[in-house]
DNA sequence: TAGATTGTTAATCGATTAACAATC
DNA sequence: TAGATTGTTAATCGATTAACAATC
């Protein structure tokens, strides 16, 4: 029960969102109740699985029925605090920054974008989307303006840790890095790093390869 | 040791990108020696667990020493199967899509992005970077002339299972999906999938809250 | 009631880490 | 040799999962 204090387990709080994304599916096709089996298939993980998690919770499902989906839609986001929304600034508007700044898909789930910074002279001044690219100098006062507390960082390696460093500063208390390098924080800062090539090379040892030594790892389906 | 055909386990393959990141900048500062407890400050992970993870690998360390950077970077290329360029599609050029076919930090690290799909008429046929989007429907001619076994995908969240259906058709092994959606794939097929607003909820979890009820779960710095 | 499904237990599995013998 | 650091052991910790009593 989340009023106990008790942590829920990373791990959980991990597939929390996903779960949360496949009930707002659902609740868009009009569907009132879901059981944990078809709830589990939907986001691709094991039933069981998918009950401890929400257990942590609390008990929100009704035996022999399933769970009501508008009730578990709210439960979850209370639980990850997603009550009110959350505003964001990106630092460093190259491709990706630009790409993350124009996405949609985070204005939608809690996570308005707005502010937007770097230092390049030809990028500052820039409007992308609704907003423009201010200086980096600029950020002290734009994020207390705006009460931001999550940043994402889309600047080169280089300049990640420093910008990292300079946000929390200026009042960030979670950190997104695109970077691809590990950047530092202090604690009571959250921080998740996303590596695009990274993932690349994960997926790559689990390709199946027969000019290798190595046997195949998968099977290709019979 | 790889020769054994012993798997390594997920969470060292999902780390061992990590180590060659650092390893590769240890390079580039013309380091020819590393110790672990030095890898691992870089990696920011437990020197222990670096060890543990590189043993699966086999022994490339001296005792009393470290590991040679060139030595372990090659040994890490080798397992996880990075001796080779692996031609990449993208299919899905809105924002997103546009900003990883111009993102040179995948042709970097040994996945070129070879041909882009879609089928908005308004896309296909633009330019982007050097390549030219081409229409969804020349997906396999395009796959088997460049030999492409992986693809990513970032099309909207409804037509990303029919996507990855037909990519795995037309022959791709590795897929790394962008869509907000779980999408499913047979054996044989390795999938890794990466949601950013999702990555933005597991965030708002650990975001220091005092309005709430909930004790706050990470204390800021003393 | 009978059927269905949750919430939880307990067993298993995998990952992490400190400690240290091996050894350069 | 003495100091340093690896590779591995073993203990601990956390995550997963099948099974089922509870109960709607």
């Amino acid at each position: 029960m989340a009023e106990d204090g008790l942590q829920v387990p990373a791990a959980s709080v991990a597939r929390l969102p996903l779960y949360l994304r496949c009930l707002e599916e659902l609740c868009a096709n009009g569907v009132a109740t879901v059981s944990s089996s078809r709830l589990a298939e939907l986001a691709g993980v094991n039933a069981a699985k998918l009950r401890k998690d929400l257990s942590h919770l609390g008990s929100y499902g009704t035996r022999g029925v399933g769970y009501e989906v508008i009730n578990l839609t709210h439960e979850i986001q209370r639980e990850l605090g997603l009550d009110e929304q959350s505003p964001v600034i990106v630092v460093g508007l190259g491709n990706l920054g630009q790409a993350l700044a124009k996405h949609g898909g985070f204005g939608d789930r809690g996570f308005p974008i707005v502010a937007l910074f770097d230092v390049q002279p030809d990028i500052v001044g820039m409007q992308i989307g609704d907003l423009v690219v201010a200086h980096f100098d600029d950020l002290a006062g734009i994020v207390a303006h705006y009460k931001a507390r999550t940043a994402i960082i889309s600047t080169p390696a280089d300049a990640a840790q420093q910008v990292t460093d300079d946000v929390i500063a200026a009042g960030i208390t979670s950190v997104l890095n695109f970077a691809p390098t590990v950047v530092q924080v202090g604690e009571g800062v959250a921080l998740r790093q996303v590596d695009l090539a990274l993932e690349l090379q994960i997926l790559s040892y689990y390709q199946p390869r027969s000019d290798s030594e190595r046997d195949t790892k998968l099977r290709l389906s019979v």
